[in-house]
DNA sequence: GGATATCTTCTTGTCATACAAGTTGCTTAT
DNA sequence: ATAAGCAACTTGTATGACAAGAAGATATCC
């Protein structure tokens, strides 16, 4: 329970406010914590870390930014409702790794299709070109025999802001970088990530129901890239829930 | 671009801290500040918002915490890339409330959609029938003239937590809260919130559609159900999409 | 005896100061 | 001009002090 304060062995030393917080946002969510308990006060912490007040309220005032918390002057600190948080964090399970990112792939599936069908809706003349430039700069980057791997980002980020919802657009940006991350952090599948011609065909069929204004077959267009790349990438089978 | 330490007029006073976090975040939202951009050293800020050195660290920290800026011990403060952001957050326009709530409806319609189709696919029994006995809690409720406003929430929870997906199930429910905060915050339309009989019927299709094993019938009845009540209490017109 | 008012103690919020650790940029010597 | 070294600046941590509010214990009044 106790924190190690100065680890040299460690490279870039965190700072310990975060060590603070990290470890008590996983003693929360391994439920150690119900929501509602009430919360060891400062100085109970300062001796259980064996760091100052100062460390202590910074970690905590993350937490409570974090909506983890809840404190009021002379009260005791609460460990807060999970459903009232401000923000959204994934809560991972180390177990299953391989779980969490086909559990993201379903969530990813969710928004870009519906992002893909709102773009046919209602996006702009301007940003279906946009997707078209996108397209083509793909296509030249593969026919030069480069990964590709930017310009494949550019073009589903041009996808996903032609549906003109703002948070949809900010949410799936978000999510990207998560399930990069994901990937990262579970190395024992390194896939080579290297762009196989077949994709461009399916980039292709978005775009051409995106600009044909048919929301159900880019809807299904960009539902099928996903599960293929996730099969091909991953080896993750995705649900076809009816679409 | 001072704040006020002590109004005694306000009610319930925010933390120094989280009034000077929420002021920076402003900042950055509104893109007075870039990502990669150098912020001003903690001796500035505490000059610029009249506070102590203490307050203005734990608003840091908080920001630090949530991503959006980094530092290292005696380098600069520099604002983080959005997309590098742990936690997610809605960027509320102040501007567009009811545009807003219209958007927040659609990443709605998108999730639940997905999840019901999800519950038809792989619901276990058991959750097929938790929906069931939440599906005559509400008839219960409506025929003894209640709101039902619980046993409706109770409901479009066990729908989605059949879906069997973590992340799902947990967005969905953080959704949930920051659209009942949007509608607080915009008071000016003011629902009744008092569930019509014809629900119960939208209800119970999508019910029959996930027991009958259905994805794409139980997405339909799910988003058939979010637009018309997104009609009813908001009069906001969602975009068909293509289902 | 029970409800109410007061007071003591505890906890969080804020401030001030000091120093350690590390970065940045300038100065200086080669 | 380049590189080493130094000085100033910035963030990280620790400590002590006090204010403000909450919670519980105590005393008071009916």
């Amino acid at each position: 329970m106790k924190l190690k304060k100065m680890n040299p062995k460690v490279k870039r030393q965190e700072r310990l406010a975060e060590q603070v917080a990290d470890f008590i946002t996983k003693e929360i969510e391994s439920a150690s914590f119900r929501p509602g308990d009430i919360f060891p006060p400062e100085a109970e912490l300062v001796e259980m870390f064996g760091v100052s007040r100062a460390v202590i309220r910074e970690a905590l005032a993350s937490l409570k930014h974090a909506g983890l918390l809840e404190s009021r002057q002379g009260g005791r600190t609460k460990v807060a409702d999970l459903e009232n948080q401000k923000s959204f964090r994934l809560i991972l399970n180390p177990a299953t790794k391989k779980m969490n990112l086909g559990y993201l792939y379903e969530l990813r599936v969710a928004l870009e299709g519906e992002a893909a069908a709102l773009a046919a809706v209602r996006g702009t003349p301007e940003q279906i070109v946009k997707i078209k430039k996108c397209l083509d700069a793909l296509e030249q980057a593969m026919s030069d025999g480069q990964s590709g791997t930017p310009e494949n980002l550019a073009f589903h980020k041009a996808l996903t802001e032609a549906s003109s919802n703002p948070h949809i657009i900010h949410f799936i940006n978000w999510m990207h970088s998560r399930i990069e991350e994901q990937i990262q952090a579970g190395r024992e599948v390194s896939p080579d990530r290297k762009l196989p011609p077949l994709v461009q065909q399916e980039h292709t069929a978005i775009y051409e129901a995106i600009k044909s204004g048919d929301p159900l077959k880019a809807r299904r267009a960009t539902i099928t890239h996903l599960k293929n790349s996730a099969m091909k990438f991953f080896g993750i089978d995705l649900p076809s829930a009816g679409l």
